[in-house]
DNA sequence: AATAATACCTAATTTACTTATGTATAAGAG
DNA sequence: CTCTTATACATAAGTAAATTAGGTATTATT
């Protein structure tokens, strides 16, 4: 688990990301992904999650699909037009960062 | 100029690397230097440096000489013993931070 | 003489989280 | 068959780290 101040303001590039690689997803899928990808260092809480989530809805990135399994619900978001653009906007800018931040902090690439 | 959000939880980071390369600078030559280094792509304001300048030195990871240039004031920072241990470990928590990303983003190294 | 650069600082506000709490259904363990 | 864990959503209060905006003063440049 990374310190909290790192991931900082990656949050909606992540899920943005994720949803471009999944067409649909739910929140709590989301989370599950990325702990499983990051093989537990990067664990969305949901107090973060899901304000993030109705936050990109309200700037018009995704739009929601509410269906039941059950009774228990699910709120499906896929990205719209713009999240697609939007997304790989940020993913480009989160690359070139990265970059940058290497050379800044005189990052090796490891080798093996 | 990335969006403000990305920078976020670096800045001290990248004040106790730039000191781990410089042993002694002052508030306003950090800035430069980040400035200079990044091509204006990072740029960090007097609001943020100068407050983070100093929670570090409460925080004993630098310590501070007042100097005169003429009748203007300089305050340079070294990093304390803390200071290194922790800087090693800032960069390395965010190299590993960043391979975490790539993966996650699907960022491919760019060739040339 | 006026402006820009150097050099420090802090207070009010905003942003993006964390922490805590709440509701409810479904599955699995003992 | 009851208890716990997992699934699945949500919000509200508090906090940390910025931004924005202001302030002071010296030195260099136009």
């Amino acid at each position: 688990m990374y310190s909290s101040e790192l991931i900082k303001g990656t949050l909606k590039t992540i899920v943005l990301k994720l949803l471009q690689d999944n067409k649909r997803m739910y929140g709590y899928e989301i989370s599950s992904k990325v702990k499983e990808l990051t093989s537990e260092k990067i664990v969305l809480t949901e107090g973060a999650l899901y304000p993030t989530l109705h936050a990109l809805e309200a700037e018009g990135l995704v739009t929601t699909e509410t269906e039941y399994i059950g009774k228990r619900v699910r709120k499906y978001y896929s990205l719209s037009k713009q999240g697609k653009a939007s997304s790989k906007e940020r993913v480009n800018e989160f690359a070139d960062f990265i970059n940058t931040m290497k050379f800044l902090l005189d990052i090796q690439p490891q080798v093996g």
